[in-house]
DNA sequence: TTGGCGACGTTATAACGTAACATTATTGGA
DNA sequence: TCCAATAATGTTACGTTATAACGTCGCCAA
């Protein structure tokens, strides 16, 4: 059993490199036993996807690889996020036309993104009421894709370092 | 008192003219109680975001005002959209770049929107349970902005003309 | 009547995303 | 092993969406 986060927001000073570094090695993991070919480039935009856990746009992305000497066109870096869209280890964030990593890509799952305005950190969370409350209000409806995107200021922008 | 409707979603073979000159009629009452200008542009791209309820882009906007003789450039067609964002006259859906009337401009409220991918029928709903549900689902988070759109199949789409 | 301001025009460009086709890599079977 | 099929990537070109910057016009109020 996992013991459950008192928030879903990462503290501004966490140390990131263990957030990043297992979300890879598990993507590693999970296309190992799913058969899916992690692929250099694939490996090198989910990476530049966790630099942070903030938003990242796929053009953000192409300049990371390219910085490091690498000469992508955006067709590669978008084949890569669909890849990793497809296979839920990244979220698309439409309201900001850029890309999250998903924290818990092992299993299917609904999914809400808080996004602070502050910080500009994303926290995905899964709340089974608020997807039962969309269901109740649609009805007659049949849901397959869900939007959900809200924006606010987190707990930590909240509480702390008004400057 | 008005009734309150079965569903959402418009019935396919309503007279659409009366959604479309009421809305417009509304936001004219609007703007003038308003103090706002409903200028001869804003009440063009309104009138071509109310040419039905599917989500309609900036470009084909444009396209429409220009096809009736005008010559607009991208940015007068994104400033009135601006306008209309602003007080409330349209919604912007996110997941497909375009934007789509609102039906009750008279007040603030909150939106889910329901996007049929057979159809592209858009419904409005504001549900408080859904409302309430976020919340409860964010503790410690401000919440300041939402975009929820909800795709799917709507209710006249799942029931008729399985073509 | 004139100054301030909001709206609009105009030009250019930034930012985001995809089509189409050639080439290379991987894989599994003959 | 070698081949054929398939998946991934490279490459070029283009389409779509959105904004920056600055000039002009027109309204209204001091
Ligand atoms: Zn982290
Ligand atoms: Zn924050
Ligand atoms: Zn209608
Ligand atoms: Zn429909």
């Amino acid at each position: 059993m996992s013991r459950r986060p008192r928030s879903a927001f990462p503290s501004p000073d966490h140390d990131h490199r263990g957030c990043s570094a297992s979300a890879i090695a598990r993507a590693e993991t999970l296309c190992a036993s799913r058969k899916l070919r992690f692929t250099a480039i694939r490996r090198a935009v989910l990476k530049a996807v966790w630099q942070s856990h903030s938003p990242v746009g796929a053009y953000d992305i192409l300049a990371k690889l390219n910085a490091k000497g690498a000469d992508h066109a955006p067709m590669a870096v978008y084949r890569a996020l669909d890849f990793l869209l497809e296979n839920g280890f990244i979220h698309r964030i439409s309201s900001q036309n850029a890309f999250i990593g998903c924290p818990h890509p092992e299993t299917e799952h609904d999914s809400q993104l808080l996004i602070c305005r502050r910080c500009g950190t994303v926290a995905e969370i899964d709340s089974a009421p608020v997807t039962r409350a969309l269901k109740a209000a649609a009805p007659g409806f049949a849901i397959e894709q869900r939007t959900i995107e809200i924006s606010g200021v987190c707990p930590h922008c909240r509480s702390g370092a008004h400057a």
